[in-house]
DNA sequence: AAAATTATTTAGACAAATCTAAATAATTTT
DNA sequence: AAAATTATTTAGATTTGTCTAAATAATTTT
């Protein structure tokens, strides 16, 4: 199955946003891949002749387990590479979607194999998000709630779900990233923002929306 | 200046057969893009409204400044990229050609700038080709002859000037690579074939064809 | 200098990926 | 259960990059 950009793009934000087995609306999938409605149709013909997808008109998308499969290598490659630029380039973390989001179409099973292997099979991306290994399978994800729902004192952050460069730049601000240890200080019933701290920093406040966007597991 | 992937491929081919000022001809390109001459007419209207290349009709293609500059970048992304195959991620010369043909489209300067860095701002590729640094400079190449043509007895490979698959594969299964040594022992004036000799190696007879892709320099 | 050949361009078509505007289906409100 | 709203699809265009077949220009041969 040769697939253009343009379809691994569509078989990518199908699997992002294909929750369980909620089928995937057609303007959710255009809102995400920043397209109209009438194109998303458009290539759910397509793909579905592909058979990378199951669609019946008004009845939304999900994918085949062909679909699945050819989401999860892209995946693959797209966090893969995240990794080498952070990893090898010294990319910062809210830099380097942008670029694994044209290197991810470079199809060959022997450079992400390659890849992989030089970054010492990397089992998680530069955001916290888990690596499908070649067959496809990640690692479970071990437990983690969001900050603003967690109820240890002492925490590490684990992954970001909300991947905005102003996010990741906030957090960069802060000193905040990946494996970063902190304490919660309080909770401020007003706003529920949350005040927390760092070791060698003096505490700070954060909006309940960043806290909701910080991963976190206990110590 | 945004151009498709297909506009980079014409001024890349464009750059590597336009020989000194001689004009491009549409048939050549065509042959060279492994395409007809009439989408090359097409693209030739495109590209010169683009600023890229002079052309007139019947009168074939030349770069434009603007146009070799955009050329020399495209060549330095291929070569770094070819670069990092081989020195990174242990590729064979032979392979990199194709996967290096995709990478070469990934346009940010900074990721070209990182990698080159990181490679070590290598001045030559795997196939000994020169490697633009991020002004578009070569570094000039030092004198070097084609095999068939070398007078010195004691020399060393420099590059390739054909890379197909074939013969990078041929000088594998002989140890023939960059930066070998090796002396002339005999010119056979039946064929124009060559016998030549490598360290703790039998020697070995090689075509013409062969010796003429071969480029040398005394040792 | 004609005639023949080769190179190049033009004309008209097609597939991929997208769009807008209009039509239709599904859902929610009244 | 109508009416209103929202979601989705269809119809018809557009752009990009390509093609084939026919026309024209340039070059070579006779
Ligand atoms: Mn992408
Ligand atoms: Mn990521
Ligand atoms: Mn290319
Ligand atoms: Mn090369």
């Amino acid at each position: 199955m040769n697939l253009s950009i343009a379809e691994e793009n569509y078989v990518k934000a199908i699997y992002k946003l294909q929750e369980g087995d909620t089928a995937v609306t057609t303007n959710a999938l255009a809102y995400e891949l920043d397209t109209k409605p009438a194109s998303v149709t458009d290539m759910a013909k397509k793909l579905k002749e592909k058979q990378l997808i199951d669609y019946e008109k008004y009845k939304g998308i999900t994918l085949t387990a062909e679909g699945r499969k050819t989401a999860l290598q892209i995946v693959r490659r797209h966090r893969l590479w995240e990794c080498f630029l952070v990893d090898k380039l010294a990319f910062s973390w809210e830099e380097v979607h942008e670029l694994a989001e044209e290197l991810e179409h470079v199809r060959s099973e022997k450079l992400t194999n390659r890849l992989s292997e030089y970054l010492g099979n990397p089992t998680v991306d530069p955001h916290g998000d888990p690596i499908p290994d070649a067959h496809g399978r990640m690692a479970k994800p071990r437990p983690q709630t969001s900050l603003d729902q967690a109820n240890a004192k002492r925490l590490v952050v684990t992954a970001v779900t909300d991947q905005s460069v102003a996010l990741l730049a906030f957090l960069n601000a802060k000193g905040i990233r990946l494996g970063t240890q902190l304490e919660i200080v309080a909770h401020y019933e007003y706003d529920n923002s949350i005040e927390i701290k760092m070791k060698h920093a003096p505490s700070l406040t954060i909006s309940e929306q960043v806290a909701k966007n910080i991963m976190v597991r206990p110590v």
